[in-house]
DNA sequence: AATGAATGAGAGTTCATTCAT
DNA sequence: GATGAATGAACTCTCATTCAT
């Protein structure tokens, strides 16, 4: 995202710790931090053991690189939602359905968010970041714009906040469905359906009654 | 040179193995399965940690008794909703409202459930087993009952699985939402009244036509 | 030394951290911090690599109870010049002749000087607690001897700290020369003889000339 | 990412190995043999890590290249006291009083005698180059003198070579007390004060007569 | 049944050494 | 010659597991 660089003649070295994260967060997300081996990293990586120490001084250093590092490509995530504001009611749903469901559909998210879930009571730090620059942001904009949709009688009266969860708890359970029971043979969701339909409930659920009450 | 210990009173033989798990349950929770150590789960077990292989024949071991015992209190929940499955659609959500989320609640549920999510990947047989016995049974008994529902034309047609995902999702992000971002300062969820606000959404936007009022 | 304890019957628990600090000071001793291995010392000590860490929580823990322990030994040597204190100026060449240089070559001194002087900069605070616990007092107490004789007319005047130094140094160098070139085919040192031997020069060349001045 | 390090100049190529064992020097003189880092050599010495390997095939060889050039300046001390061999008595502990703790108080002397005890150990073959071309050579100079001293009736009977250890053993401490000591907060000797005070001692205690005034 | 000292395989980490550039 | 990224063997340290008591 950053470092341009002057592109010189080393073959890898720019191209190293880019590679060492990703295959990092594979195996993470795969494991967890604990049951991961760095040998595994390594591996995967295509470097020895010792090179993963010319970028990261520990285990934990990795970790956190690779915690933070995935914040950035589910960032798109939260400006779709938040570049929807203004919009009317039905427009905004229609955006959460098909854009994030697209999105959590194509970025590798689910194994990410299950190491979020899982190593968050281990690495506090880290589920700050998660929910201070990703979580509330995306929380916090959808419940804005739900909030301002109130206020022009297009949604019924009821906890913002809570709306905005009931919003997005289908598209996150299917996605953690799909890393959880999948694999053993459950049926998985097909998340754009999923959230083709969900809108529709709620935008049906939360609409205020048609203009001519009894 | 160490602890002086506590008194050394003797204890019911036929509670350990329960106490064990117990405290088991506590620690896989909060630290994963590999970052779990039997220290200290003997310590919180109040038994040494020679102890625990009287009962269980390896961590793995009492990781799986802690994973298919925590299924037990949680079966209460599947059997809720497979009672109430003969009876009208709103009486269903009425239900799910009020005696699912209490459950949820009142039961140690969070933990267990970020753990199930945390070590799916490095234990697919217990994925399996609380896929089976538990989620599936769920899903099913709701599933069921929104298919048959809609044979009555109480509700719209679509997917009746994904209606499925949709009641229970926000419950279920409510509850790992609390043990991942509550500890690190962000505001909870108050379960029972995301469950009335959710259930009315959703009735409102399952239903066939527009909730007729009385 | 120490510890007489509860004489239950645990078979080696109470023995083993003295088996192992004394392995350890062996070790150290021959090698220095750095170039010690925990294979060796453990195997000396006759119990495994892990043993060790029930005692002693890093290498340098165990090193610095090794340093500490090892002041122990040589506190008699501070506790005779010590004691020598009220005597005539010859009495105290004579302990410091006999009983010292006895004591420097029984004990297993030699080593520990040379690992103290080869880690005194990596260790500055074990340095440290050697200077002030045993060098130190040692130097000082010879040192007030020899101010108390010369008040008294018995020494010549000049500084006493520098007349200390000279009275032990040829004992510490005949020690060090025995760890550093006895090994590599050089003849030592007999201690006792040099101390004698040095010992008269001193008194000689210390005393103040006959009552009868030319 | 990193240091943007010093500019390129180009550097004489001559100088290279000498400036790398004396960076060497003074990291071994330190931390001794196993703690010394090549990278910290490499840098002291300003040169890449690999570059030292341009001109000692390991770190041994370089430690082996260190000691025996170390060799070299203090050879002006055995010098010293090979020319000093035909004069009188006091001639010579004149020459020693002031040459050599001369010597040993501006060159950096400590270090190299503490790395040559900490590491004698380990590398016999260093300790053994160090007796056989310094420290015997110097010892057997005295010594020689010593006796010849005695044979013209200047000097007590007494073993010679003790009486050289005599000599020289407190300068030796002095210096290895300013390496250990010092740095701790101990207050250090001056060497040439400690010379002059401990040559009038000697030359007083060893002389065969009451030292004869004029 | 119960303990907890002891084990040892395996993990993370360091660092002398190599080699493509 | 010179670099420094990369290697991998060897180290310290951890912890599930065992076993004499």
């Amino acid at each position: 995202m950053t470092d341009p660089g002057p592109p010189k003649f080393r073959r890898r070295k720019a191209a190293r710790p880019g590679e060492i994260v990703e295959a990092a967060l594979a195996v993470f997300a795969e494991k967890g931090f604990a049951a991961a081996r760095l040998d595994e990293i390594a591996a995967r990586a295509g470097v020895s053991k010792g090179a993963l120490y010319l970028y990261f001084a520990t285990k934990e250093d990795l970790f956190r690189a690779v915690v933070e590092q995935a914040i950035a490509p589910n960032m798109q995530v939260v400006r779709a939602i938040i570049a929807a504001h203004p919009g009317p009611f039905p427009e905004l749903l229609g955006l959460v359905a098909e854009r994030i469901s697209g999105l959590m559909d194509a970025l590798p998210v689910g194994g990410v968010v299950k190491m979020v879930i899982g190593e968050a009571g281990n690495f506090p730090e880290l589920a700050r970041v998660w929910h201070e620059r990703l979580v509330s942001q995306a929380l916090g904009a959808l419940t804005d714009a739900i909030t301002a949709a109130q206020a022009r009688g297009e949604v019924k009266p009821g906890d913002a906040r809570t709306y905005a969860l009931e919003l997005i708890s289908p598209l996150l359970v299917a996605l953690i469905w799909r890393e959880t029971f999948v694999p053993v043979g459950a049926a998985g969701f097909d998340l754009p359906a999923v959230a083709r339909q969900h809108m529709a409930t709620m935008l049906t659920g939360m609409a205020t009654e048609p203009a001519a009450p009894g």
